[in-house]
DNA sequence: ACCCGCATGTAAGTCGTTACATGATTCT
DNA sequence: AGAATCATGTAACGACTTACATGCGGGT
C-alpha cells in the first residue's frame, strides 16, 4: 500500500466520498501535509477497492452527473489503524528555498533580500489563515478537543503542526532578509574605508 | 534545468569535484535540504556538460581508479546566480508523520505516544548534531560570517534553517505525545465515573 | 454560443529510488 | 580469500505532474 492510499483511507474513515470529493479535499491539503491530483486518486481508488479496503456504490443525481461514492471497509479501517502508529520511513527533506540559500553568497544582495521578504510574507499569510482556523476550531469544538478519540482533535493536531511550521519558516526568512540587509551596510562601509 | 542541476552547480561553485565526491556531499545533505544518489548524479552531470554549465578533466591517480573532476563554467555560474534569487516554484509539502496524525484518533493511544516520543528523540538528536556544527562554525568562521559574500555565511544560513526546523518539529512531537498522554488519563477518569 | 462546475477517467513525461553491473585497490 | 572503499555507469520501477479526453447541466 502506498502513502496516498492511507491518505485516502484517512479521509474515508471520516465520511463517505466520491473521487471528485476526495480531489477537493486533497487539493485543500489533507491535514495540511499531503496532496494529490485527481489523476492519481482515481487509479488509487481502483487499487484500494481491488485490495478490499474500500467499496463503492453509484449514486444517481438529478441535474448532476452520477457519482461513485466510496466507503471504507472493516479491513481498510484496520489497515489504517495499524499504519497510523508505525514509524514513518524517513524521506529526504527537499526544500528549494533552503537550497537556494546555499548559493546566496553569489547572488545580488538587493534581489536576495526581496526574495526572502516575499517568502516571509507568503508564510505569514499562510500562518494567519491557519490561526484563523485555529480560533474557529477552539471555539466550535471545545468539547471534542478534550478527547484524542475525536477526528476533531486529529484535525486540530495537524493544524498545530501547520502553524508552528509556518511560523518557524517565516521567522527564518525574516532572519535571512535582516542578516543580508545589515551586513550589506557593513560591506558598504568597508568599501568606503578602502578595506 | 532541473533543481538537481542547480544543487550540483551550487557544490561545484565552491570546489571542483568528481561524481563520486558529489555523491558523498549529496548524501550528507547538501545545505541540509537536498539529496540525491549517484544514479541521478552521473546522468545529470552529463546533461550539465552538454548544456555547457560544467566541464570535466580526467585525473589519473596512483593506487586509486581514475576519476573525472568537474569544474563549473562561467555560464554555469551565471545560471546559478540567476536561479538563486528567483522565487522557488511551490512544491506541495509532504510529511508522513503529520498525515498519520490526521488519523491518530483511530489509533491505540499507548502506541501513538510511543511513536511521537520516538520521533521527538530523532529530531532532538538531529538538532543536537546541528547545534554542535553551529558551535564549531561560529568559532572557526567568526570573520567569514560577517560578510554575506562568503560561502561560509551561506552554509551557516542553511544550518540555521536546519536548526529551527528540527527544533520546531521536536517541540510539536512533544506537544503531541503530552497531549495524548494527559487526555488519556482524562478519559480513564471519565470511564471510571461512568460517563 | 461559451464558459464554469460537476464528474471520471487515460496517457505521456519527469523525478527519484532500488537494483543491476563492473572493476581497481586496500585492509583484515 | 573476502570485505570495504573508490569510482562510474545503466535499467527497471514507482510516485507524481501535466496534458489529453469526454460528457452533462446551468448561468451569462
Amino acid at each position: 500500500m502506498t502513502t496516498l492510499g492511507y491518505a485516502i483511507l484517512g479521509l474515508l474513515s471520516r465520511e463517505d466520498l466520491s473521487g471528485y470529493d476526495l480531489t477537493q479535499r486533497m487539493a485543500g491539503r489533507v491535514g495540511y501535509f499531503w496532496s494529490a491530483r485527481h489523476s492519481q486518486i482515481y487509479p488509487e481508488l481502483a487499487r484500494l477497492e481491488d485490495g478490499g479496503y474500500v467499496t463503492h456504490s453509484v449514486v444517481e443525481q438529478k441535474e448532476r452527473p452520477d457519482k461513485k461514492v466510496y466507503e471504507i471497509t472493516a479491513e481498510g479501517l484496520d489497515a489504517l489503524k495499524g499504519w497510523t502508529i508505525e514509524p514513518p520511513k524517513p524521506r529526504p527533506t527537499r526544500d528549494e528555498l533552503t537550497l537556494k540559500t546555499y548559493s546566496v553568497w553569489l547572488a545580488d544582495k538587493e534581489k536576495a533580500v526581496r526574495l526572502f521578504r516575499e517568502e516571509e510574507l507568503k508564510h505569514e499569510e499562510q500562518l494567519a489563515h491557519y490561526e484563523k482556523l485555529r480560533g474557529r476550531m477552539e471555539g466550535e469544538w471545545r468539547e471534542d478537543l478534550t478527547s484524542t478519540n475525536s477526528p476533531e482533535f486529529a484535525s486540530y493536531a495537524t493544524l498545530r503542526r501547520g502553524i508552528s511550521y509556518e511560523r518557524e519558516y517565516a521567522e527564518w526568512c525574516r532572519w535571512m532578509a535582516d542578516s543580508i540587509e545589515s551586513r550589506r551596510s557593513t560591506e558598504r562601509r568597508k568599501r568606503q574605508n578602502g578595506e
